[in-house]
This record gives structure tokens, sequence and C-alpha cells, in this order.
RNA sequence: GGGCCUGUAGCUCAGCCCGGUUAGAGCGCCACUCUGAUAAAGUGGAGGUCCCUGGUUCAAGUCCAGGCAGGCCCA
């Protein structure tokens, strides 16, 4: 056994593409599932996305984070199946290819033909499948996209047919109203995204009416609109419960409106306030409606107050004319209420026949009609205009009318309170959004419009009689045996459309009803309609539901998140999912968001080929939290491959080219922990440390705190237990010092490589093949099927960590002294002495080696602050000059020579007492200024109560040691210079300093010798010409050095 | 207009839940040091009205209120 050779300049793009070829060659993630036991289910839903477009670089982003946990669960021993899916259906895949056909509006579609056009629908939806599949391989996203579900299959369709089934049989499915924004002229309703395309400045009237009251004499309700024709259909008036209302006399007559409005709406004076009444004062009041055109059957609240907390005061009057037919707001105080959809315009925006001289007209053309005949009956009050942005129809500049429309509702409302429930259950991250955005969101729950009027989608699946019987299929055999024409092999329109059923009890013909379902809910039916449930799939989806763990951006709060619980709840009366990650936009570094036609978008792929796929998603995790909106640049990706991805891989190839050269095996060779030394056994407690807290935090999702833990560990491996332990690795005898370094060495790697592996899937495979595969017999052939550590408790020594933290601290501030006083540390100093806290003195003494070492200092000793540092003190003048007058001098003389006890005391803020012209002086503190200051030949760090001293005295044999020292580096560099390995022996013939070559002659040469691995070293001749010459500490010497062998060879 | 989030060094972020020493880290810049695993590492320096205003408190980056700016979702 051996490991393979590393190279330490790794190109990690490469690396990761040799690596996806084993992982495709094996079987890896097949088998990374399959390995772990059925029993034992970890569940991991995919949100699915549409194929249309290409995969940008917010879909890196979600797949990263949706790939962690679920290598993590696998690693923790559960089975995590992955099953991949993608979005077929809806709006803006009907939207792409009506702009590729150059068509605009259903009425082109219809033209051009909706079987060929859904064919085309059915083409986009996989144009991009093989960029996503790329993309997602190439980043490590592991997911079985082989058994993908596509909403658009016949078998996800019956699935949500059985689910529209189970609703409507349990009374949550039902026709209504829905208002939505329709252009007469196309006569379609347009969604809200195209809504917001075409909002124009237009001045439409502005009418103030008044309402008689029935019940008040002489008094009128005032209320305001800028859509009089909307009047003809008025049903309530709108008040804000907590608003107040006056009731004024004006002219002889009396009118109701907010109080705060009063000088808007009626100017200065001219009126006065009789009676004040607040929102829930008005409820119930009757009014008489201003047109009487339509005749309604009469309910309870009809033509009265109602109280609504959308009513602003912002504008108009504070009371709201309320048609449940032409707003959205009115159209649900009109379901609160019980109120009629009062509804007499056609589909081209004119009034039909009911509205007598105005039948036929188109309404907004009808407003000035309208106005003058309420003038003609006293109900106006005033009449204006008002410019405002109102929406246009984008495709054909129509003003657009909001309208009702008959419309399929999901009753979510009738499960509100387990929506509330369940949304407590699921562990939200960041939690804010449980109570918070997505809380909001659910408390303010309307039913939920489920049909749209469009081609491409799941048909729903509603027969209808002509006497109006509902027949609603749960499934493809039962739709065979109703059915008079032939079932086709495509569930879509307009096959399905041809389909004509009997009434199962009545016989009657019945014929589908056109609309297609909202795709929010073929998503949401996902946790059942993946496995086709319940018609196949019931074992696989009662074992897969719910989920464990979903991941999506923020936008999903009330697309996805809440499809996915409405469903469920309306169904199962649970949520589908327990934990769900939400993550934060990406922004570009200057904090936009990243978009195409901004030109700010990072093309993954040019990431993955320059820096890679592990850099990439190590910044991901660990640059911000999941949840925060993030502010992407490159120089993220840079500092991941260099801060961590490097550190990592050089202190791997720096182990591997010393077990190489030593022969090291793990197997045989591990040294037992008894017999290793501090410095191991403190890495070991470290690591132990860093397992316990990444499993601590991976398990609570915090995956950048776990991240940014074991990127701590690698620093701190490489940065102080390799660079501390260096020379025992190539140190020339082969004791248990060296390999119990190597074997510390290789467990830290092979335990951080299993950590790192659900982070940067890559390396860590890279290192575990050649590391464990290679050296344990048994194991695993991938990290990714290998166990997640466990931390080794026996091993966490909390004393030894303190310790090493002490004695790290004393080595910084001795660091900063040297510094400071511009001694380098390669010149070794005599002594140290160190002021610090009982505890970490005692951890410095157990590791007093290792300060020595690093200060390059012969002595350590421990002292009190006042012996490192004294204090310098004079008279406060603004106290003690008033107090003592003449005797000033003769105080700050005392002072000066008070000595160091008396600094001290004063330091620590007690009087000092001195003896001045024979008399006895007690100065206060407030009275002193104390200064602190170095003590004479020390050079002195100080951090709270810990102060470290650097005797600065050189003598002459410490001179001495730091000019060989020096030489020593000199050398050191010559070697490099000349291209010499670090293994090969060399010979030495040096000339110039007589002084130099003395040192050498004496006793520094041995440690000359074995620090440059010289074999041979001559001091008695001179070197060939063009030897270097160089100074070294005031020294001139000149050079030679040739390769002479290797080490270890004979 | 409403809801939610964010605002701390030139940049990216900790710290805020639970108030308490001199507000930290990384990157970048400057100086020095160290180095035969490293694309590194170390020390110091320059760099902060902790978005603003007010309040609570002995004490506020942290709690409260009101603003401002940015982001997202919705109207």
């Amino acid at each position: 056994m051996a490991f393979e050779k590393v190279t330490p300049r790794v190109n990690f793009p490469e690396l990761e593409r040799e690596v996806l070829e084993f992982w495709q060659g094996s079987g890896a993630f097949r088998k990374s599932v399959e390995s772990r036991p059925e029993e034992r289910p970890y569940v991991f839903y995919e949100g699915p996305p549409t194929a249309n477009g290409r995969p940008g670089f917010h879909h890196v982003l979600a797949r990263a984070f949706k790939d962690l946990i679920p290598r993590y669960k696998t690693m923790r021993g559960y089975r995590v199946e992955r099953k991949g899916g993608w979005d077929c259906h809806g709006l803006p895949v009907e939207l792409e290819v009506e702009k590729e056909l150059g068509l605009s509006g259903k009425r082109d579609v219809e033209e051009y033909g909706v079987e060929e056009f859904n064919r085309l629908c059915r083409e986009s939806v996989f144009r991009y499948v093989d960029d996503w599949k790329r993309m997602s391989d190439r980043m490590g996203f592991w997911a079985n996209m082989e058994d993908a579900y596509w909403t658009l299959d016949n078998t996800y369709i019956e699935s949500v047919w059985w689910a529209l089934k189970e609703l409507y049989g349990r009374d949550l499915l039902y026709e209504g109203y829905k208002v939505t924004a329709h252009c007469p002229r196309d006569q379609t309703s347009l969604s809200s995204a195209e809504v917001a395309m075409g909002y124009e400045d237009v001045v439409d009237p502005s009418v103030y009416v008044k309402l008689p009251l029935e019940d008040e004499e002489n008094t009128s309700l005032l209320v305001w609109t800028t859509t009089p024709w909307t009047l003809v259909s008025n049903a309530a008036v709108a008040a804000h419960p907590e608003v107040e209302y006056a009731t004024v006399e004006l002219d002889g007559e009396r009118l109701v409106l907010a109080e705060e409005l009063l000088q808007r709406v009626l100017g200065e004076g001219g009126y006065r306030v009789v009676e004040r009444r607040r929102g829930t004062e008005l409820e119930g009041l009757r009014y008489r409606r201003p047109f009487d055109y339509v005749p309604v059957e009469e309910t309870e609240n009809l033509w009265t107050v109602v109280l609504g907390d959308y009513v602003t005061t912002s504008e108009g009057t504070g009371l709201v004319h309320t048609a449940p037919a032409y707003g959205e707001d009115d159209q649900r105080t009109g379901r609160r209420y019980g109120l009629p959809t009062i509804h007499p315009v056609r589909p081209d925006g004119t009034f039909d026949e009911r509205v007598g001289p105005f039948a036929g007209q188109f309404v907004k053309e009808a407003d000035a009609g309208l106005v003058e005949e309420l003038r003609e009956r006293g109900l106006l009050f005033r009449a204006g205009e008002y410019e405002h942005a109102y929406p246009h129809c984008w495709r054909c500049g129509t003003p657009l009318l909001y309208y009702a429309k008959r419309a399929w509702y999901a009753r979510t409302t009738a499960v509100l309170d387990e929506l509330l429930r369940e949304n407590e259950r699921i562990n939200w991250l960041p939690e804010h959004i449980k109570w918070g955005r997505f809380g909001d969101w659910l408390r303010n729950n309307v039913d939920w419009a489920l049909s749209r009027e469009r081609y491409w989608g799941t048909p729903l699946p509603i027969w209808r009689t002509a006497s109006g019987e509902t027949v609603v299929v749960g499934s493809v055999e039962e739709l065979r045996e109703l059915a008079i024409d032939p079932v086709p092999d495509d569930l879509h329109r307009p096959y399905i459309d041809r389909v004509r059923i009997r009434h199962p009890e009545t016989g009657e013909e019945a014929r589908r009803v056109p609309e297609v379902l909202d795709a929010w809910f073929d998503s949401g039916s996902m946790p059942f309609a993946q496995w086709g449930y319940p018609h196949r799939g019931r074992e696989r989806f009662e074992r897969q539901f719910p989920a464990d763990y979903i991941c999506e951006a923020v936008d999903q709060t009330r697309g996805w998140f809440y499809s996915l619980l409405a469903v469920s709840t309306l169904l199962f009366g649970r949520s589908s999912y327990k934990t769900c990650l939400v993550l934060g936009h990406v922004l570009d570094a200057e904090g936009k968001k990243m978009s195409k036609s901004r030109g700010n978008v990072v093309d993954p792929w040019e990431v993955f080929e320059n820096q890679g796929a592990d850099a990439l998603r190590w910044a991901l995790y660990t640059a911000t939290s999941p949840g925060n909106p993030r502010r992407f640049s490159l120089e993220q990706v840079d500092e991941a491959v260099r801060k961590y991805l490097l550190t990592l891989w050089n202190t791997y190839a720096f182990f591997v080219t010393y077990a190489r050269i030593d022969g090291f095996d793990p197997g045989t060779d591990s040294v037992p922990l008894e017999e290793r030394g501090l410095l191991d056994r403190w890495v070991l407690s470290e690591l132990n440390l860093t397992v316990k807290t990444v499993t601590e935090r991976m398990d609570a999702y915090d995956v950048t705190a776990a991240g940014r833990a074991l990127g701590e560990f690698v620093d701190e491996l490489s940065n102080w237990y390799v660079r501390r332990s260096r020379r025992r690795f190539w140190k020339s005898e082969d004791d248990v010092d060296k390999r119990a370094a190597h074997s510390t060495l290789y467990e830290c790697l092979a335990i951080t490589a299993r950590l790192t592996a659900p982070f940067t899937p890559f390396v860590a495979e890279k290192m575990y093949r050649n590391l464990v595969v290679n050296a344990e017999p048994g194991a695993p052939e991938s990290v990714h099927l290998a166990d997640w550590p466990r931390a080794d408790e026996a091993l966490i020594d909390h004393t030894l960590s303190g310790d090493m933290a002490a004695a790290r601290k004393a080595v910084t501030l001795g660091r900063a002294a040297r510094n400071a006083a511009g001694i380098k540390t390669r010149q070794p100093l005599g002594e140290v002495v160190i002021a610090a806290p009982e505890e970490a003195a005692a951890g410095i003494r157990r590791l007093r080696e290792i300060v020595l070492d690093e200060l390059n200092v012969k002595e350590l000793r421990f002292g009190s602050p006042e012996d490192v540092v004294s204090y310098t003190l004079k008279p406060n003048l603004k106290v003690v000059g008033p107090k003592y007058g003449r005797l000033v001098p003769q105080i700050r003389r005392a002072l000066e020579e008070a000595g160091p006890d008396a600094g001290a005391r004063a330091a620590a803020g007690e009087p000092v007492t001195l003896s001045v012209d024979g008399r006895e002086v007690t100065l206060a503190p407030a009275e002193l200024l104390v200064e602190a200051g170095e003590r004479e030949g020390y050079a002195v760090e100080r951090e709270r109560d810990f102060a470290v001293a650097l005797k600065t005295e050189l003598t002459p044999g410490l001179r001495e040691e730091g000019l060989v020292r020096e030489l020593v580096h000199r050398v050191q560099n010559l070697r490099r210079e000349q291209g010499l390995e670090i293994e090969d022996t060399i010979a030495v013939s040096l000339g110039g300093s007589e002084r130099v070559r003395d040192l050498l002659r004496g006793g520094w040469g041995e440690y000359f010798r074995s620090e440059v691995l010289a074999r041979e070293l001559v001091l008695d001749g001179e070197p060939p010409d063009g030897s270097p010459e160089l100074e070294v500490e005031g020294e001139r010497v000149r050079i030679f050095l040739r390769r002479v062998g290797r080490v270890g060879a004979a």
C-alpha cells in the first residue's frame, strides 16, 4: 500500500472532472442512497423548476443548499431518495411560446390552433432539460434525474384529478366569482404581471355621490368613485372600523364622511359637525342604492354600511362604494357579508339589456350619462376630474376593467385553523418567515382561485350537464366508464375537451368546463402526484410523506411553500414539510439584483471552469447566512480557494509527501494515544470539538456556522499543528515521535475529508480515496458512502485546549513585542517574563517549550505585572498645585523616586503616601497621573491582565547564535535558488569572514550541517570563483554549495 | 400604500435573542517579520458618528418608538 503522489499545484476544476467521472463510473449516487436502510428515510422534496429557460446563478445557489443537507443526512445513515422533478405547465410557458410564434393574446392562440400551440408548449418545457442536468451534475447536485416526475405526465395529472375530486366531495371545491383584470377588446383576463406592464396616467371622472340613509332623515353617506359605471352594481358602502366619522350639516342637509377628510372634501367653513361616530357604529345603517336598473334579490346586508380594514382616509371620503363584481376588496367584503354580485356588464365591456338607457354602451362611455342622471336626481355632490395611473392592456392599449368572472375555488378558508396550526409546527429558517411574511399571508387567507382560462395546463376534471349538474372525475379509469367519446392518450387540451360523458345518475350528457388548473396546484400536489398516488405508488408515498426538508428562495413564500402546505392541509390535514430553509436572493457586488437586463449576472460555468464547484459551494455556504440577501462577487470564490481549499489541500499534500518518504502505513504504524505528544493531543482535542460543533450546527441546519467552524479547524491544523510539527516530519530518525505526528495528521485529514464531504464533495472525495480507501481495507469506495464521524469525547481535553489558547496568546503578545522593539525573530533572546492570570499561567507553564521556541527565547519566567511594566507617577497639577503650592517641585521629585511599589499601588487606584520636606503627604488617586511604560531593558506588550516582556539585552552568545541562524537561513535560500530538492544533501565551501568560519569550526558547525543537510563542510579553502558573496549581520562571506546525494540514500 | 428583512472598517460578514471591560474576523492597503507543505502564515499601522433622531437605563451596537436608505413580497 502506498498513498498516491499528490501535487501541491492542484487544479480544482480538473480534479472535479476526474471525480465526476469516478462518480459516474461507480454509480456513487445510487449506492449512497441504496446503502442506507429503507426503514430510515430522510425525505427531501425537489421544488420543480421549469426547464423552458436556462438555469441561472440563483439556481446554483438553491441547488447548493438543496444538496448539502441530503449528503449530510446520508452520511448520518439515512436513506435520502431525492426524486427530481419538472414543472411543466403554466402561463409563463404559454407566454414564451406566444412570443416565439408572434402571437398576442388568446384570440391569436385559438386562431393558431390549440392543438399545435400545446404541442409547442410541451416541446418548450423539455428544451433546456439537458442544460439543467449538466449544470446540476457539474456542481455536484445529486438527485435522481433519471426517474424525475413531470407535471405534464398523465399519471401526474391523474393524481391531481384525484385531489380535486376529493376536495369536491368534501365541499372544498366550489364555483364562485373572481375579480380579474379584464381586457374588453381581447376579452381575456390578464395576469398580475401583465397588468403591471401597462400602467398609464389617465384622467378619469372624480365623483362624490350622496346615498341617503333610510332611517336618518335628510342624512346621506358621502362616497367617492372614479368609476361611476360601477355605481349601477353598488351593493354596500364600506367604512373602516376604527376611523372617526362626522355627520355635518351643510346647506340644510346632513352628510356623513371621515372626520379627517372634512376639510379636503368640503373646504373651509360652511358646515357644522353635529355628530361623531366610529366606523363600527355605522355598521348596518341602511341607505338607498344610487341606481335601481338591475333587479336584485334582497339579502340581509344589501345596501348597508359594512366594515373593511382596507378602507383608507388618504383620499375620497373614508366611505367606499362597494361593488363586488368590480373590485377585489369589494368581492371579499361581499363574500363576508353575503352580498350578491350585481353584474350587468358583458364580456365586451358593454352594459347588458337590464341597464335600460345605457344598454349596449361601453361602460366607460356611459359614465357621463350616469353622472348626469345622478345630478338630475339630486344625488350628485360634486363631479370633477382625477388623474391617476390606471392599468391598460399591454397588447392592445385598452383600459382594463376589473371584472368578476366565474371561477373554481379551493375553500382554503375552511381549513384556516389547520393551516395556522401546521405552520406553527414547521421549522422555518430563518424563523421570522413563520409569523412574518408567511404567517401574514396565511392570516389574510382567501379562497384559492384554481381555474385559469388558458390552454397549457392540467385540465380541470369537471364536467357539466346542460341543466347545470356537475361531475368531477378522479381518474382515467372513471372517465372511461362515463365517457361517450374515446378517451385520448394525451389528457391535455384540446383532446380532453372532445370527451363528453354521461352523468352517472341522470345519464344526461355533460361537457368539460373549458378551464385549466393553476400550475401552483400542480406543484403543490407533488408529494403524492410524483408517485401517481393513489392510483399507484401508495407505499412509496406513505414512506415519503411528509418531507423532512425542503429548500427554495424566499419568492416561493406565496408560491410553492403555500401551495404545498395548502394542498396537503386540504387533503391530509397536515403540512407536507417539516423544515423549510428559505434562501435570500442573490445580489451583485453593488447590492443590485442580478438580472439579465442589468447585465450583472454571474455565469456559473465560468466559475466552475476557473475556480471550481467546490469553491463556489464553499463561498455560498460560508459567506453569509442562507436567509440573507447575498451580495455575491467572484472575490468570495477566490477567497474560498485560497483560505479553505488550498489550505486543506496543502496540508493534505504535505502529509502525503512525508508519508510516502517514510512509508507510513496508518494500518500498522499508528501510535497509541498515550505515546503521542502534547501537540498531537491538542489537535485531536480540537478535531473532536470541531466534529461536535459541526454536527450540532448541521443538525440545526445552521450551515454557515458549521462551515465556518470547519474552516477554523483547517486553519488551526495547517497554521499551528503542521507548522509546529514540521520538524517532526522531516527529521531523519524514524521514531515514535515522528510516527505519532504521522498518525495524528492522518487521523485529522481522514476525518476532515468526511466533515467537508457535504460542503465540498469533490475535494473530499479525492482526499478520502487516497487517504482512506487506499489504506483501510473494507472502507467504502466513496466518502459519500462513509459514515459521518462521531466525536470521541475521550479525546476532548478542555484543559489542554485552554492551555494552548493561553500559550498562543503569549506568543502573539511576544511577537508583537519583538516587532515593536525591532528585533527579528531569528535573533534569539535571553528571557521572556509573562504576567498572566493563574489559570493561563499554569497552561503556559505546561506548554513552555512551544512558547520558547515560537518566540526564540532561552528562558521563561512568570511575574506580576509590576515586574514587566513600570509606572511613572506625576502630580495632577490642576489639583495638587493649588493645594500644596511650593511643595509641588519636591512632590514631583518624590514621585519620580517613589519606586515600583508606589507606581503599582497608584495604578491599582490606591492613594500614595510620600515623605516630602520632612512631613507625610498622601496623594489621592485623583491627584495623580499614572503613566505606564516599559521597564528598562524589556520590550513589553499587554492586553488586559496579560503581559509579555522580552529581555532585549543581547549577550555575545546570543549574537553568535543569531548570526549562525541567519547564515543557515541564507544557505537555505541558496539551496532553493539552485533548485535543490528538500531531501538533497550538499557539500558546502565557505570563505570570507574569519569570525563566521571560527564559529562553524567550533560548536556551531554541527548545528549548521544538520540544518542545511551538509555532508561536507570546507572552511579552509576558497570557494570557486563566481560563488555568491553575501553580507550576513555585517560579516562578508562567500558560499559555494553543490548537491552530493539524498537523505536516506546510501 | 402595507408586510417582512437588511443597515457595524474601503469590501464581505460576526456580535443584537439575553444591555456591562478597550466593538471583532476575513479580504484589500502600508510597514516589518517568518518560511524548504502552502497560492501561505505572523505582528503592527491606517481605516468605525455600529444609518439617523428620540426614549428607557447607572450603562445602549444590543431594548423601545419614530424616521431614512436598500432588498423582497404584495397592493
